[in-house]
DNA sequence: AACCAGGCTTC
DNA sequence: GACGTGCCTGGTT
């Protein structure tokens, strides 16, 4: 007895071990599934940890009045194969907030919960059948709740002699994994890569084109330029092998690329491949790179970033190339790094005096993309633990995922079963009010906002699936303009979500102030404050979204004619204390800027149960007719452009600058001569071919795949010129272009920027129709006729004989 | 004139 | 790898 127990505890030897949790995967070993839990611990080592305890399981709802013991034994006759059912648990769940009994049915294998549960769903008395979709390492994320990218303490057991995994350490997981209350990760490793590919014919083709250069840049400050031997095709074998050998010996925990979920790893493993080798740079042995979810392409036992998805969502890049979003972010500038145009490529390898070039360019690429990461990675890291998604794969997925992901964590905490994704028809609904603008310039105007106007008004009013009622609405919210009513007890779903998100905000912005500003410490909490807000902030077009799991059209219905309804109130009290509203739109006003404002504010507070703040005041704003755009200059001088051509990507830089430059001066001077003299000189430059190409180039979205679309516009004929040279053009892909003289309609002679000169340019078009409608966009309301700057063309053209 | 397409909206 | 609607504009048909 005495032996055995010492035996035992010799053989457990069971350690506290504290990590950083990077990630979650599993594996089927002997036929039973196997998590792993990727982690650093906190002396440093890359450690995984194993747990074989986890079996994958799904929900049957029963009618309520059945006999379960008939389901059951139904249930049971379905076990088979390798992969049987373990066990089924009949017990209560909520299900949009109602109890309902259910059947949790365990299996083995995780691929086989498809298959009972197209079985199962054929029952009779089954009502439906749910959480039969969600990844098992996601499953494992929600029931354990172990977010990645946060700190835990857990039993393990170390494990000696397993091969196959490339880690400092392996154990076995003896006990719970429990959160750690710290805030700075570990000093973690970044490898950023990028590929230059040997390009003659356009397009590039990982079956016959060898890869030239792959850069390499760690947050170690190494700095690597591999390159291809010569040859003609280059010979890139020996190219990929120091690269996969790079990897090993650099033992990264996070690979950033730019674009590299789409370009640069699949086309090295393909590559690879082709080449009869392994692009094997996982910490798992023989794990090569492969398509994960949300068209991430990931590595096992590495994080595998792609920083475009961060430049993705940001509105104010227009053109998301990689210098470009280096400079904009102050990473890189322009003019201190070196470009080649990418279909030249294949010139400056050839070219051994350009060679130098090309190594450059490859060099700043993959330096600007490691600094992006630094700026990128610690808000994915706040994403990561909140929403459980591992931190590669959260910058992939899209908002209403992200959100999903922090629902489906929330409704396993409270105990509510996750609705099944369907397949819905998109029905429209009414939006917000958007007022029209008192025209004109007017001055000392403040702008108010409603601090987060939609998840407030969630709250308030209880919206969601669970709480709605039609029809009768006695001690309901009743929702204004419909005949939809909410209870007000208990809280639904969303209103506890947000609150808690709220909440949680608030928290961690007092947090904050514990801690110096630019501390580590208050970099990371900044950053989950804003994760947090964005979270919150999604909830209204999530339940909107027709493929959200917690689609609610009604409830979104609701949302807007609430804040409709609001913003007509508070103007109204606005008015009430001689206050003019001149503009509105969704949740927010301008008005006169007067002691009042105060009162006002005050008053929506009290009345309508809302916050309303000032976000800013306007010295001067100005409106045409058209809603959603104004021009307004600051206290500080800073003019705001907001709808208007020059804020908008689908314009050239000329025409842009033009307007932006004419609402300036007359904001600023009121001088409309000065103006129109302004707007002649340009004209007069442009015609004196004084203008670089670059301002004339006109960038649009493909926003479907060139044979879909069924016109003719300027960027689909530029785009099929692209391919006609040997370009890959794709949907979602930008397409800069120019229009050329010629009598044939405009589309017609739109060409690739790249493909003309300056003289074949078309002064006319970009007189005519883009500075000329640009600055009479403002001017007009200046008493400038279009007569007036027609005589500017025309003069133009008597003056300088360019045609 | 009706349409299609694209872009921007907010903190 | 889909969060919502409202609105404006240019170009084609």
């Amino acid at each position: 007895m005495f032996i055995n127990y010492l035996v035992q505890s010799f053989l457990e030897l069971e350690v506290k071990l504290r990590f950083y949790l990077l990630d979650v995967s599993y594996e089927i070993h002997g036929g039973v599934p196997t998590i792993l839990l990727w982690g650093v611990s906190d002396d440093g080592r890359r450690i995984l940890i194993v747990d074989k305890s986890f079996r994958p399981y799904f929900y049957v709802i029963l009618r309520e009045e059945v006999d379960e013991y008939g389901v059951l034994s139904k249930i049971k006759i379905l076990s088979r194969g390798d992969s049987p059912i373990t066990s089924t648990e009949v017990g209560y769940k909520k299900y949009y907030g109602k109890p309902v009994k259910v059947v949790k049915i365990t299996t083995v294998k995780p691929e086989a919960v498809r298959d009972y549960r197209e079985l199962v769903k054929k029952l009779k008395d089954v009502v439906d059948v749910v959480e039969a979709d969600i990844r098992f390492s996601m499953r494992y994320v929600l029931d354990s709740d172990v977010p990645p990218c946060q700190w835990y303490e857990a039993e393990v057991e170390p494990l000696e002699g397993v091969s196959g995994y490339r880690v400092n350490s392996m154990y076995g997981l003896a006990g719970r994994l429990r959160p750690l209350d710290r805030t700075v990760p570990p000093r973690l490793r970044i490898l950023a890569l990028d590929i230059e590919v040997y390009n003659p014919r356009g397009a590039v083709d990982p079956s016959r084109d060898p890869v030239i250069v792959i850069s390499l840049a760690t947050s170690d400050g190494d700095l690597k330029l591999l390159t291809a031997s010569e040859g003609s095709p280059p010979q890139d074998r020996d190219l990929v092998k120091e690269f996969i050998n790079y990897v090993l010996a650099y033992d990264p925990d996070i690979v950033v690329g730019y674009n590299s979920n789409k370009f640069d790893l699949p086309y090295l493993v393909e590559r690879a491949s082709k080449l009869g080798l392994s692009l094997d740079i996982g910490r798992v042995r023989g794990g090569i790179p492969r398509p994960s979810v949300h068209g991430h392409y990931s590595i096992p036992g590495r994080l595998h970033v792609d920083i475009y998805n961060f430049a993705e969502e940001i509105p104010e890049i227009k053109i998301k190339s990689l210098d470009t979003v280096a400079d904009y972010l102050g990473v890189m500038k322009k003019s201190e790094r070196t470009l080649i145009p990418g279909h030249e490529i294949h010139a400056y390898w050839d070219d051994r005096s350009k060679r130098g070039l090309l190594l450059n360019y490859a060099k700043d690429d993959v330096v600007s993309t490691l600094r992006l990461s630094e700026k990128f990675i610690p808000f994915a890291m706040q994403l990561s633990s909140l929403t459980g998604l591992p931190l590669d794969q959260v910058g992939a997925a899209s908002v209403g995922y992200r959100l999903e992901w922090y629902l489906m964590r929330s409704a396993v905490k409270m105990g509510e079963l996750i609705p099944n994704r369907l397949e819905r028809e998109y029905e429209p609904y009414k939006g917000a009010v958007v007022l029209e603008p008192k025209k004109g310039v007017h001055s000392n105007v403040a702008v108010l906002d409603f601090t987060s106007m939609y998840p407030n008004i969630m709250v308030k009013y209880n919206i969601g699936p669970d709480t709605y009622v039609e029809g009768e609405c006695e001690n309901h919210y009743k929702i204004p303009g419909t005949n939809y009513c909410f209870r007000k007890d208990p809280p639904g779903f969303y209103k506890s979500v947000l609150e808690t998100l709220l909440r949680l905000r608030r928290v961690v912005r007092e947090e904050m102030k514990k801690y110096p500003l630019g501390s580590p410490e208050h970099l990371i909490l900044d950053e989950r404050q804003r994760a947090l807000k964005i979270l919150a902030n999604a909830s209204y077009g999530y339940m909107g979204w027709v493929g959200a799991r917690w689609y609610f059209k009604p409830g979104a219905e609701a949302v807007t004619a609430i804040g409709r309804d609001t913003i007509k109130k508070a103007i109204s009290l606005a008015e009430n204390l001689g206050l003019e509203v001149i503009y509105g739109d969704t949740d927010s006003l301008f008005i006169s800027n007067r002691p009042e404002v105060s009162k006002f504010i005050e008053e929506v507070m009290k009345v309508l149960e809302l916050e309303i703040k000032v976000d800013k005041v306007y010295k001067r704003v100005f409106f045409t007719e058209a809603k959603k755009r104004y021009v307004g200059i600051l206290d500080d001088g800073r003019i705001d452009i907001v709808g208007f051509e020059a804020v908008r990507g689908d314009w050239s830089e000329i025409a842009k600058e033009v307007q932006e430059n004419v609402a300036k001066i007359v904001l600023e001077t009121g001088d409309t001569k000065k103006a129109t003299d302004y707007v002649r000189s340009v004209v007069l430059e442009l015609k004196q071919q004084k203008i670089p190409l670059e301002k004339l180039v006109i960038w649009k979205t493909l926003t479907k795949s060139l044979d879909e679309y069924e016109v003719n516009a300027p960027h689909v004929t530029a785009a099929k010129k692209m391919i006609g040279l040997g370009f890959k053009v794709e949907k979602g892909d930008k397409i800069g272009y120019v229009i050329t003289r010629g009598q044939t309609p405009i589309s017609s002679r739109a060409a690739p920027y790249f493909m003309a000169k300056l003289s074949d340019i078309d002064v006319d078009y970009y007189v005519k129709h883009q500075i000329v409608p640009a600055a009479m966009r403002i001017l007009e309301y200046f008493g400038v006729s279009e007569k007036q700057l027609e005589a500017i063309s025309k003069a133009g053209k008597t003056l300088f004989d360019f045609k």
